[in-house]
DNA sequence: ATGGTTGATTTTCAA
């Protein structure tokens, strides 16, 4: 099974390029982020044509998040974190095949110190207590998305940049991505490459994506009751280097 | 020193 992460940065400007992915990717299950779309607005009649179904959070404007899935049913949805009062869209739990899939849209932060910053901080916490239990209801667990933090130094193409001082790399960020790996969840990437400069986001700005100054902040994490049978996990830069790309790539793992 | 780009709604905001 084939599972997969994409920031499409608007699926309505997307769709083509994300009808276009599924076709040659093949992926069996898929979360989106940043759809930037309320529900009655969402493609699920074009998406089922291509063979996927699909449940969906969304909100205009703003964040937005939906998991897809291939020729297979998603079942108990969980939208949004329980127990957490948030108007933002950002997060969508289904189960596909007994693999249970958590999609988030982590908050941004905008800058270490500010009020963003703080609500980041404090969703990340919600999600940590949210996971705790959904391990504890299905061991065979993803948690997959957008996670606007740089796991460490491989992850970034400067870490003078990229430093303590930084939104995305910041101590406390790291920690609260360090806590949820304790829950007993592993970073599919790292599973199966020690390599630094694979990167999921180029900024728009300056070339980035062509001179691949960019981050991995697009994750893709397995329980441990899944780790043994992750067999692959990569980035597709493909998408990215389309005409008009989502600044975001795909991160999948590939589970036996 | 601080800009550069994209998307959705504006006369900026969020990323």
């Amino acid at each position: 099974m084939k599972i997969a992460s994409w920031n499409v940065n608007s699926l309505n400007v997307r769709l083509p390029q994300l009808q276009q992915w599924l076709q040659q990717a093949a992926p069996d299950v898929v979360g989106l982020q940043e759809t930037k779309l309320e529900d009655h607005r969402f493609p699920d009649a074009a998406l089922l044509e291509a063979g996927y179904r699909s449940v969906f959070h969304g909100q205009k404007t703003y964040n937005g998040v939906a998991i897809l899935a291939r020729d297979r049913a998603l079942t108990d949805v969980q939208v949004g974190i329980p127990g957490f009062a948030d108007d933002q869209a950002r997060a969508i739990a289904a189960t596909v095949d007994g693999v249970r899939i958590v999609n988030l849209y982590v908050v941004n932060g905008q800058e270490v110190g500010s009020e963003k910053y703080a609500y980041k901080l404090r969703w990340l916490e919600a999600v940590r207590e949210w996971l705790a239990d959904e391990l504890r209801r299905h061991p065979q667990l993803v948690v997959l998305g957008d996670f606007n933090i740089a796991p460490d130094e491989r992850d970034v193409h400067d870490p003078a940049t990229w430093n303590d001082d930084h939104i995305l790399t910041s101590a406390p960020e790291r920690e609260a991505l360090r806590q949820l790996l304790a829950l007993g969840l592993h970073d599919g990437l790292r599973l199966h490459s020690e390599e630094g400069g694979i990167f999921s986001w180029w900024d728009y700005r300056q070339a980035a994506f062509r001179r691949n100054l960019g981050l991995r902040i697009d994750l893709t994490l397995v329980s441990d009751a899944l780790r043994e049978a992750t067999l692959e996990a990569g980035i597709d830069r493909t998408p990215r280097t389309w005409e008009r790309p989502s600044d975001h790539a795909p991160a999948f793992v590939v589970l036996g």
